[in-house]
DNA sequence: AATACTGGTAACCAAATGGTAACTAACACA
DNA sequence: TGTGTTAGTTACCATTTGGTTACCAGTATT
């Protein structure tokens, strides 16, 4: 069973947008994931070698969880050995504005000297 | 003792913009407190007030690893009852182009609608 | 003397999340 | 017959995170 991201999901008064954008995307590996498989068609295991410190298990729940969402396609071709692509809907190209400017900031050099810092 | 953030921190091969900004504004809380933050000085109870659902202690975590990274100011006034605020440094109103791309997306009826299928 | 106020902290427990290792299908190839 | 391939699943366990309750200082108010 696909453990419900939307547990995540805060009752919140005052209905925030965020809020509501950081129950869907938010979790470790979401935003690394999109951002992987950007405009491009990724296999399953092409992702494991982009994101290596994801577990299968793992990798193939956050791909379910945004697919339920609708973020993103599974295609599955019949062939042997078997092969599976993913991409984003149109929904999860929606999502490319705030891709961009997360990787954006992750370049500056603040976000390094945070991270060396913390480290 | 503050739980490190930067636990989370994914050793990538391809060193990632987005784990390294995920690994620093990660997290349920910390974009939302950012966002309720703002431009505004917030004390630790109005927080409270527009967060309900966060307790104290976690609230009060969040507050500090924010703090340490240089995202957020906390400003002590010696009065009684004590009075605290908080508000972004240089540091984090750099962060505010990504805060803002998320409220957007958040206010869109697709964040909506997806909210609603998975509650 | 008791209560309220703010901004927390401490101890303890529960739930969510993440990770590991073994295993599967179904065929190709040696 | 044994090995390799991909895309997972399963069972089990460890870690992380979150939540609850009680408590504190130190003054003002009732």
């Amino acid at each position: 069973m696909v453990t419900n991201t939307i547990s995540r999901l805060i009752e919140n008064p005052h209905n925030c947008p965020v809020t509501r954008a950081m129950s869907i995307i938010g979790g470790k590996w979401k935003p690394i994931i999109l951002n992987c498989i950007g405009e491009k068609s990724l296999r399953f295991g092409k992702l494991r070698q982009y994101i290596p410190a994801i577990s299968n298990k793992v990798l193939s729940n956050e791909l379910k969880e945004l697919e339920q969402f609708g973020l993103i396609e599974r295609i599955e071709y019949k062939e042997l050995p078997p092969r599976v692509e993913y991409h984003l809907t149109q929904a999860g190209r929606s999502l490319l504005p705030i891709l961009h400017e997360i990787a954006r900031w992750g370049k500056t050099e603040l976000a390094i000297e945070i991270i060396e810092k913390a480290s």
